[in-house]
DNA sequence: GAGGTAATGATGACACATCAACAAAGCTGT
DNA sequence: ACAGCTTTGTTGATGTGTCATCATTACCTC
């Protein structure tokens, strides 16, 4: 991490970084657009709703729904509290566990991700696998995970 | 956008489209983590700093500036105004256009960048570029642009 | 050159993200 | 049983990003 003669970023890398980071801004931009005008709701919000929605009685506990995201525990809370002042879940006691904490997707959470989904999922396709062929989706499967394995291993 | 009968991802879909928000996720919080600890800056700090520090005499209207950066007026001038209180860079009146502001670079903010430069590119080889292949780079060069392009231009 | 429109930038309010500090409960080894 | 460590979650402070709004100035057309 310290080279005494840094290698500079060739034309080429600093094309594909340059590029790499005006995607990650535009189709963030692009998600949160479209989630607040057509459901009112946040990258955030939806991120959180969907592994709820997703657990048939529409309750997890705080530590699984954060392993589920992959937020921080602070994060986690933070986004809830902000989501149970709108309804959108609640917090109950965790009978396993008097530290933990159970999240409940409450009846206008589930309508809000019912109804938010389609368009959100049309979004993902527009801007992103539609202009994909099947061999780049193969590609980007592979570096994807490769990345994701050095980040998130090693030190 | 609004499909009677949406079509949901498939499975590797779903699989790259997840990949890809934990990859954002993990890559900018690495990004984050390393330069906050190795020379105190952000990830904006640094965003703005680069084509600063590339413009010969540190001199750039904020409109530019932005343009630069792909940032929204407003978002440049809050950071602008936290980087001035910090003293890296400091706002000055534009001569050609009384509405403008051109953003100076300080001789702290050069020093800053100048630190700061190896030890991140190091870290996006490190992260990014040294897991590639020649041809994963190309096609990711590929991809990147088009997505983009799709996003920027067009409703 | 006068009036309407567009461009530029600043600001306040709010949502989101991170960090450090804290509290409470579980776990472990003796 | 107890002391120490870990796990889990909350909180407050601060930095970051977006939106709506505003003020100022430039531009454009008549």
């Amino acid at each position: 991490m310290t080279a005494a003669t840094p290698r500079w970023l060739d034309e080429r890398e600093a094309r594909v970084w340059m590029a790499y980071l005006a995607l990650q801004r535009e189709l963030h931009a692009a998600q949160e657009r479209q989630l607040s005008r057509d459901s009112g709701l946040s990258i955030a919000d939806y991120a959180l709703l969907v592994p709820l929605s997703e657990a048939g009685d529409g309750l997890v506990r705080s530590r699984d729904l954060g392993a589920a995201v992959g937020w921080e525990r602070s994060r986690l809370s933070h986004q809830i509290s902000r989501m149970e002042k709108r309804g959108l879940v609640r917090r109950e006691n965790c009978p396993d566990d008097a530290r933990g904490c159970m999240v409940r997707l409450t009846d206008e959470g589930r309508a809000a991700i019912t109804a938010a989904a389609p368009a959100h999922v049309d979004t993902v396709r527009h801007f992103f696998f539609d202009s994909l062929t099947d061999t780049e989706i193969d590609t980007l499967d592979s570096v994807f995970t490769r990345l994701l394995d050095r980040l998130t291993t090693g030190p």
